[in-house]
DNA sequence: GTGGTCTAGACCACT
DNA sequence: GTGGTCTAGACCACT
């Protein structure tokens, strides 16, 4: 699994991870059923703390992304009905405010295609 | 303005304020430079504290959308640059969120139309 | 008096137009005494809203920077003590602030130095 | 962690907890990492309403000065580019405003080393 | 015990 | 009458 950090970054590290892994998920790098690298792995990878990692697997199985396996590890799980809804409510909400802001519709499907299309050529957005 | 709270919804009332009035300007029932109702008439009208709809838009302000204007109301502002691009980049990370969830690109499109065309037949999402 | 407006920014425009006017003064080219243009004169040359042009000239007034003299206009008023010791206590805000983030004291130095240049250029910062 | 309010003074105590905690930052009596005192315990300890501590930590965190760790507290972040150059900004702002009142460049450089000493020093300006 | 949320009631300065 | 601020007290989910 390939991550970097930005440590110059606004956005707090453990988020930059979370976000980075659904990305790999959303690109297809990762399937579920596949595992993990343990948060120590990751830590000493992205010479981060190991909190740090931990926090950012703690909130991917709390949002039904990943199963804690414990001391074994953790494996990206099959999406579940529930949290595809809430993820198309997610969806829904995003688009209610690029629209508050003026972005057109036809804009916005430029953007989704755009973005998913990175995203298959394996470019975390 | 016409607004609904649901009381028993695990979603926090001021939140639920707070994005209703950003999908009443999605919606365009409201435009920039328009008043929002004074804090105390909306409480009195949905029928809840005042601090609740203070919070709902202090929140707005922060986030752009309408500039407090004291003891004279609030008034929804027109859309920066820079907000825009915060909320392009939100909105590809909802696209992320969604692709990762095993939504496909087609299925993102019809969701981006529909939930458009209810914005713009009043609808809030 | 030549002042811009950028309306990309995230910076309301009557905020912009306060400051731009405080760093005129800082630069020299307004001095006490000295009338400011007309709110009408101001808005129709940055092609703003009047009342935009106004509320900066009232935040200004009530910071002690001018003096409205109704339908006569507004002049910039001398420095008053107590003005001055409310923005020395401002400044020294911002020194906390910046330490706060790590900023080095030697290179608040040069900030202040490097901006102090750029204001008697006539450089608005 | 030593904190005063002034019941007082015309700045609002969360501003006075909010500024008070950034220059203990500055200061270097807490530093990135470190925990804050919790909601309760720093309510208590000042003998303000919860809700005052608890106005000042929301502020701090959107500022990215903390990070809120829900139950468990709120800790010191490691400052970031974007909130520096933000400050640096800000910081600029000060100078010019000090400028526009008369305020001399020596007089402003004399301002920061003073105000840097006092702060390292530990006290709080 | 903790933070998050909500309500109720109060006082102030400003218009 | 208004927003800003503050207090007091409450319930909830989470640990």
């Amino acid at each position: 699994m390939l991550l970097t950090v930005d440590l110059q970054s606004s956005i707090p590290i453990y988020q930059q991870i979370r976000n980075q892994i659904v990305a790999q998920v959303a690109a297809g790098l990762v399937r579920p059923g596949e595992k993990l690298p343990t948060i120590r792995a990751l830590a000493n990878q992205l010479q981060v703390n190991l909190h740090t990692v931990n926090k950012a697997y703690q909130q991917l199985a709390q949002e039904g992304f990943i199963d804690l396996l414990g001391r074994r590890g953790a494996i990206i799980v099959q999406p579940s009905t529930k949290n595809l809804q809430q993820t198309k409510k997610s969806f829904q909400q995003a688009v209610t405010e690029a629209v508050a802001q003026g972005v057109s519709c036809s804009a916005l499907q430029q953007l989704v295609i755009q973005t998913y299309q990175q995203l298959k050529a394996g470019k975390t957005v």
